[in-house]
DNA sequence: ATCGTCATATGAA
DNA sequence: TTCATATGACGAT
């Protein structure tokens, strides 16, 4: 039952080229487009399954970029995480775009209010950035806080969203 | 405004 | 058990 990835697509955005994983339970994680382009490897010949859950994530991800809610998610292996760090990805599910949050209000909202570190090293964890929108959660006062992908990438997405940063 | 320090939870080695 | 961390609060500067 883990996420070992059986087809990596790309997805091509005008800000580049994003890699989807997938494996047996659905999407397991999501690259942002890498400085140099990498070539898609394929492990397995593509199921139907598979073209419809990189239809549906495409789909999100590109409403992402223009600022509006995906219709729909393609299922989300999850399982590479801990207890905690799903509980804590969940919990960023929920949050509309658009919006922010603290990493504070996060560990409240899961009922462990002192976590506050630990949901940031969640939040580092987490493999589906964009669709987990992890870019939605800042430190205490406004600051940014840190991102994966990149800090340029989390100043963008929340411009996108129409959340500027001073 | 920035910096150092401390408290604290979680995960990886 | 030890170390690192995408935090937060507080006090000193």
């Amino acid at each position: 039952m883990n996420a070992a990835p059986i087809a990596l697509l790309p997805i091509v955005t005008n800000v580049g080229t994003f890699t989807a994983h997938y494996s047996t339970q659905g999407l397991c994680a999501l690259d942002f487009p890498p400085a140099v382009k990498r070539k898609p490897t394929r492990a397995v010949p593509l199921t139907k399954t598979i073209r419809d859950w990189h239809q549906l994530t495409t789909e999100a991800v590109k409403a992402l970029l223009v600022g509006r809610t995906p219709r729909e998610l393609p299922p989300l292996d999850l399982s590479s995480g801990t207890d905690f760090q799903r509980r804590v990805w969940e919990e960023m599910t929920w949050t509309p775009c658009g919006e922010t949050r603290s990493y504070a209000e996060i560990a409240q909202a899961i009922g462990r209010p002192k976590a506050v570190r630990a949901v940031g090293g969640a939040c580092g964890a987490n493999p589906i950035p964009l669709l987990i929108p992890c870019h939605r959660v800042l430190a205490a006062g406004g600051k940014l806080g840190g991102f994966s992908g990149g800090l340029e990438w989390k100043r963008k997405l929340l411009a996108i969203e129409g959340i500027v940063m001073c």
